[in-house]
DNA sequence: AATCCGGGGCC
DNA sequence: GGCCCAGGATT
């Protein structure tokens, strides 16, 4: 296919004019490029702007973002998500001074080195950065691509990558990739949308095989998520004299590196007798008595239902003090928490 | 090849 | 209550 196939330029030429203003499309930064990407995979623009702007306040440079502690990092990544994003970023940013001197690579294979970095946002930052014919296929290009060729495959199988990647090179334009990758996403971002997408208005609906076929709503394809599992959380705060037990979370799992209270963490829901029980065994000292039990909240994770409870417990049992870190208000707040427990800490302990 | 990893917005 | 979002790492 010719790279100015008129696909293409119709939907380049319909980007031109109602793409978004968004300040990582202002700049040919590639560190800028790169840091946007991260904080937007799996993550919608509006809510990763804010954290976008706050990052590059922080860290003008690579070098600034590799100099930092992690928890620094963390700590500015605190309620977007997906918190290895922000650990693999502190991580690779180590990785350009060390290996390249603080210069962002400018291939692909060597962008596609850094940690955190696959092959969409390998892909995205060398068409935008640097203009380089690689094709980005996001969930907004699966999305269009489906409804385009009627293509049948569920997006999230493990067939998709190679079937789409084809379909996009129908249309691919060489000439300018960036144009193209950012002009296929921002439409399925605005007219080729999950739910009521806008085929009224799209101008390119004469290339829509599943408009043609009245048959929108049957794409994309998509295999069923399994059932997500239900855990009960109850986290036990400990407050003498404004100091606070807390520690870092180290295990595989939810929250990697992030700092929370003690943890009693079951598949069943305990009553008062079983978490009086539990407690007496969390710590193994029956010198503790429960001050406050907060009401339970659920807390949604993609794979967890997360039934969570604050549980206020007192002691002068000065045996746990190895155990756990010892945090006062200003440590509460300056270090990064799940977001749960973060709304607990803002709203009941600082106030 | 399947599973895990967050939080928020929309329907 | 389910789905989706400028996906990647791990097993």
């Amino acid at each position: 296919m010719s790279s100015n196939n008129t696909f293409s330029l119709e939907l380049i030429n319909w980007y031109s004019i109602n793409k978004r203003d968004l300040p990582w499309r202002n700049t040919n930064n590639a560190y800028f490029i790169w840091l946007s990407e991260i904080i937007l995979q799996q993550t919608r623009v509006e809510q990763g702007l804010q954290y976008y702007l706050r990052f590059i306040e922080r860290f003008p440079t690579i070098k600034q973002l590799a100099d930092a502690s992690e928890d620094e990092v963390l700590k500015l990544w605190e309620g977007l998500g997906y918190y290895s994003r922000a650990r693999n970023l502190h991580f690779a940013a180590n990785q350009i001074v060390e290996l390249n001197n603080g210069v962002f690579p400018s291939d692909f294979d060597n962008i596609l080195k850094l940690k955190g970095v696959g092959k969409y946002t390998a892909s995205a930052i060398a068409s935008f950065a640097f203009a380089l014919p690689y094709p980005t296929i996001d969930g907004n290009v699966y999305r269009v691509l489906s409804r385009l060729f009627t293509e049948s495959t569920p997006i999230n199988s493990s067939s998709a990558p190679k079937i789409f990647e084809t379909l996009v090179m129908v249309y691919f334009n060489k000439q300018k990739p960036a144009e193209f990758n950012q002009a296929m996403m921002e439409f399925g971002a605005l007219i080729c949308t999950p739910a009521n997408p806008k085929c009224p208005d799209c101008p390119l609906r004469n290339y829509c095989m599943a408009f043609e076929t009245k048959s929108v709503s049957n794409f994309p394809v998509k295999v069923k998520a399994a059932k997500s599992l239900e855990l009960f959380f109850y986290f036990l705060v400990i407050n003498q004299n404004e100091l606070f037990f807390i520690e870092q979370r180290k295990n595989n799992g939810i929250w990697k590196k992030l700092y929370q209270f003690p943890l009693i963490e079951k598949d069943i829901a305990l009553n008062l007798n079983e978490i009086e029980l539990e407690i007496a065994h969390f710590f193994k000292s029956n010198r503790f008595k429960i001050n406050k039990i907060h009401p339970s909240f659920v807390h949604l994770l993609t794979h967890r239902k997360l039934n969570i409870t604050i549980i206020e417990i007192g002691s002068n049992d000065k045996s746990l003090i190895d155990k756990y870190l010892m945090g006062d208000k200003n440590t509460l707040t300056s270090l990064s928490f799940p977001i749960a427990l973060r709304n607990y800490i803002d709203r009941v302990i600082l106030k």
